[in-house]
DNA sequence: CTAATAGTAAACCGATCTGTTTACATTGAG
DNA sequence: CTCAATGTAAACAGATCGGTTTACTATTAG
């Protein structure tokens, strides 16, 4: 096995397991029992548990904008409706019944209040992120796409969190009506 | 000191040691350090860690609405602008350096995925939150003000969890921009 | 004065934490 | 075959975790 095999082979073990007990509560003794590595292997790939997890807010952006673009372009064909289309994808995901919300919010929140490589990764994917709707809106032949942007964010997290704390894609709704009447003024 | 003043007490350092450094990051250790009690105490008032951190949702909680409706009513006369005035108040809260987002929020994304005592303060003090808003619209004369109530929720979580995680109030100007339009529409 | 209450300090429990190090086994290339 | 790389297992470090318990000390009310 390859070198950037195995490290992909802890990343897919670690994001699981992070993304779904949370960082603090998941220690890397666990990571090593389930990927079945030992901890030599670990430290050897990551420095450090925080540098771990910021690698892995870098696997949770190329992931979802890898998915995101093929998704909405298969639910609208036009720009403009790909934009509502995020919202329905990123529902979908809520739907499933997994209420993972956005993985860099989890992990930014979770090292709150300090300066660590999480905030640098999280704030990273965020600037990736707001890029990409910046496109989408830039597309969709709006007239100031990069404020359209800015705005769809906020609504765009607003329903994550709220969906991943109530266990419910109720908000997801609410967040679309908004989201429609915003469209149509910012034609 | 009465035993109402003591686990007041205690609720005042764990509420600030929980907020600024998260809640498995902070241990009880600290907490009894800070209050300067003993382990023993500590474990009188409340059950178990995660009963306290509960308790302190329900701190947080009354805290916020009991100032909330004074600063919106000192910023705006009319229940309309008072929708606005708490997206300004609660920007001014950033505004002042420290970027603390919403405690509920924080605490139920960290315990994510599980059921515990956070996981139900914090959906307590959603709905809560959620009536308070929903009375705002109502006495601000608007068609649906339920409907109204749950979109603005959004704008509101969206703006929160944005400005901590970036460290910026900026956020609250884009959910500002989308509150005027939306409440400009809901007449 | 007495008795109960509430508190502290500290040992103790078993487990876990991140991270280092030592000793040894496997493997693959030259 | 040999040697270096890569790995495992496991001890070790020092600290911390949430939580219980014991022994002792103030305080306070009757």
């Amino acid at each position: 096995m390859t070198k950037a095999l195995k490290k992909q082979e802890i990343i897919d073990h670690a994001y699981e397991l992070f993304y779904d007990h949370g960082f603090h509560a998941t220690g890397v003794d666990k990571v090593m029992a389930d990927t079945g590595i030992s901890k030599r292997t670990l430290y050897k790939y990551f420095a450090s548990k925080e540098d771990l997890i910021a690698e892995l807010i870098g696997h949770y952006g190329e992931t979802f904008l890898k998915i995101a673009p093929v998704e909405i372009a298969r639910l609208s064909p036009d720009p403009a409706g790909q934009i509502m289309a995020l919202f329905d994808f990123r529902k979908a995901m809520f739907d499933e019944g997994s209420f993972r919300g956005c993985f860099a919010i989890s992990a930014n929140l979770e090292y709150s209040g300090r300066d660590t490589p999480v905030q640098a990764a999280s704030l990273k994917f965020f600037e990736t992120f707001l890029n990409y709707i910046k496109s989408l809106c830039a597309d969709g032949g709006y007239k100031d796409p990069d404020k359209l942007a800015g705005q769809v964010i906020v609504l765009f997290n607003g329903a994550v969190v709220a969906s991943q704390a109530s266990r419910s894609p109720a908000p997801f709704d609410a967040a679309k009506s908004v989201l429609a009447m915003l469209l149509a003024a910012a034609k």
